[in-house]
DNA sequence: ATACAACTTCAAGTCAACTTGAGGTCAAGC
DNA sequence: GCTTGACCTCAAGTTGACTTGAAGTTGTAT
């Protein structure tokens, strides 16, 4: 396939492969003159990315997860990365929750409703190790 | 509070405090001197915001959330946000679902083991509808 | 053969979300 | 009463993730 056909099937921009190419996230099997190439098994390449994209991941975090990363396998990291995503549905859910409450919650400032506290305080539940990325609570 | 107690305990550094409230997602209360003062359910809104930062909203989206938006409490707009949020939970739970399949799964390129792709098949089930913000396959 | 739409590179531009720095103010402890 | 550290403002800088534009090339349909 060429990119542009790529593009209409992933619903990426042209700009955007070429981009992920450089970034190596992405390969085109070769060329056709100075065309790219591409094999069509980079259409769920490219649905991960927008998996992880929108879930907050950043592309070198993606690229990660894509990584051979010497002879083995690095199992240990895509299983850290499973768990933090575990975390992360876990604080969605709470949000999700929260929000729906809200919506039908008679008090005016919603945001400040007993209810939505709590669930965000479980949400939120004390996470710390290290260096987090992300902003808690103490 | 001050702004560095803040600080400490949402985690955010004070220069972002500053920057969230002239972008006006949060608020101080007043003025000692020159140095804000913040009430401590700030503390809360910044939990809200690290929960929706971390699940890849923008600040515009999260300050929407809070909106009083008129008189009248954007109900709708919650509840949309909620099933947004709710199928971002169903494609990370995928994912998640993915990864860990992944991390044990003998195949060599793991991200071309068949049961990673179905999983991710169903990830990327065809949710298109007019304009979307991310790609999806077709 | 010619046109032209779709590709190419490469540099520069844009936008969100912050961070950094210079230069200044102030409250609290010594 | 003076130092010092934590605060202040405002402008400019940074980073990630792309997008845009100029200038050139090429596969394909007429």
């Amino acid at each position: 396939m060429d990119i542009g056909e790529v593009a209409k099937r992933s619903g990426f921009p042209a700009s955007t492969l070429r981009y992920y190419e450089e970034k190596e996230l992405i390969r085109s099997t070769g060329r056709s003159g100075l065309r790219r190439t591409f094999d069509s098994d980079v259409l769920e390449r490219l649905a991960v990315i927008a998996l992880g994209r929108s879930a907050g991941f950043s592309l070198e975090e993606i690229a990660d997860m894509f990584a051979p990363n010497g002879p083995k396998i690095n199992r240990q990291q895509l299983l850290s990365k499973a768990d933090e995503l575990d975390r992360k549905i876990k604080q969605l859910t709470a949000m999700r929750e929260g929000l729906r409450h809200a919506a039908n919650c008679p008090a005016p400032g919603h945001f400040e409703c007993s209810t939505f506290k709590r669930v965000l305080g479980l949400a939120v539940k004390r996470q710390r190790s290290g260096k987090n990325k992300t902003p808690t609570l103490s």
